[in-house]
DNA sequence: TTGAAAAGTGAACAATGTTCATTCTTTTTG
DNA sequence: CAAAAAGAATGAACATTGTTCACTTTTCAA
């Protein structure tokens, strides 16, 4: 029955409309100032209808983090149309950052905030699917320039967390405002800067 | 006059058990699930009372914050016992990351949490003191191995923000979540693991 | 046309941060 | 030493937010 179908289509719809205005207030005025009501209101619905749609808040702030981290981890991905392994490895850590830097409401979501993590212990799904895929993305990439002659001496999952740990700390120290008003000469460029260092240290390996 | 001594000493007093059930409170249930009533409650003082002492929720955490980092940077103060600026780099990275991860709610608080950053804009002080005091032990270490010979090619301010980051990196993810549910196979060692690779190649420049 | 199922609603509740007029306590003063 | 002034503490009350659910409106197959 095409109505059946058409139902469907339209649930779909009014949750992809929720979440594009969540989105919005997100971007707009930052996670911790959006609320459902908001939300609701962007969108001329009643509170009541968000919570049709979605069990709780932290189902939205998870249903964008998912989305989030799905888009990173398709500029991820592209970049296996570079076939050097530690070109592609630089590369990605400059996509990686350069969504940290250009997204830092997005990035939180993804990577900082807890509420995501929370919403899947309560829904007990003990699996980070976007997660998992995009380490394996790093790993992989690890594990060829490994295979090249790079990287004697290490460990391949350690090494790979060490660079996420490295990349991530960088933006994520950003992020939280912990580079202004440190004594740093150039805040505004640290964690491109320190990036060329973790590329001229990389080179050497 | 003694009295309006011993005046300003209780209200130092009580200012000091306020914290000091908030840390307790923190440490138990977490920072986000401690209110205001429950450390007022905890201490048998009324709401508005904390409100006499402290501005706001912002000025409890910014309090606990410098705390905490007080306390971290003085472990880190005392590596400098250790004549040799390399040894005593890597130490300061394991002391870091000890506590970040012996003390996930405290390390939360000190480099990832936005409430306290958002206090010192409220009060219109672009300075955040700890922060720039405990950069600057690490600076002076890297400093020191580079006038030993080590790190050459490198930039002094770049690579201490990259091995901050390196640390700080590994241990927020593992301390929002992030270390769970990807498919690391020593999920509970990945962070002090991945710090022997750092240690690894440290050792190399 | 009609009645049941689906969709949508918003008043109401609970939790929390915050304020402030009031009460209680301490100190100073005449 | 009593009264007034200053200081400290209080908790009721308000605003905001997440959340629930009994009720209304809409849709659509029979």
């Amino acid at each position: 029955m095409s109505s059946t179908e058409r139902k469907a289509r339209e649930k779909e719809e009014l949750k992809t409309l929720i979440l594009k205005a969540a989105h919005k207030l997100f971007v707009e005025k930052g996670i911790g100032q959006t609320t459902i009501r908001n939300i609701a209101d962007s969108i001329d619905y009643s509170i009541g209808t968000v919570y049709v749609y979605f069990r709780d808040k932290n189902e939205i702030l998870h249903a964008l983090h998912t989305q989030y981290f799905t888009d990173l981890r398709g500029q991820l991905k592209v970049l296996f149309n570079v076939k050097d392994p530690m070109e592609r490895l630089k590369a990605m850590g400059k996509v990686y950052i350069n969504y940290g830097l250009d997204n830092p409401e997005m990035y939180d979501l993804i990577f900082i905030l807890k509420a995501p993590m929370e919403f899947l212990e309560t829904i007990q799904k003990d699996e980070w699917d976007e997660g998992k895929a995009s380490f394996d993305l790093l790993k992989t990439t690890v594990k060829q320039c490994m295979d090249a002659g790079h990287f004697k001496g290490h460990t391949l999952e350690p090494l790979s967390f060490l660079i996420w740990g490295c990349v991530h700390g960088m933006c994520s120290l950003e992020i939280g405002s912990r580079t202004k008003n440190v004594n740093i000469k150039n805040p505004e460029n640290i964690v491109r800067d320190a990036y060329d260092e973790f590329l001229n240290i990389i080179n050497k390996l």
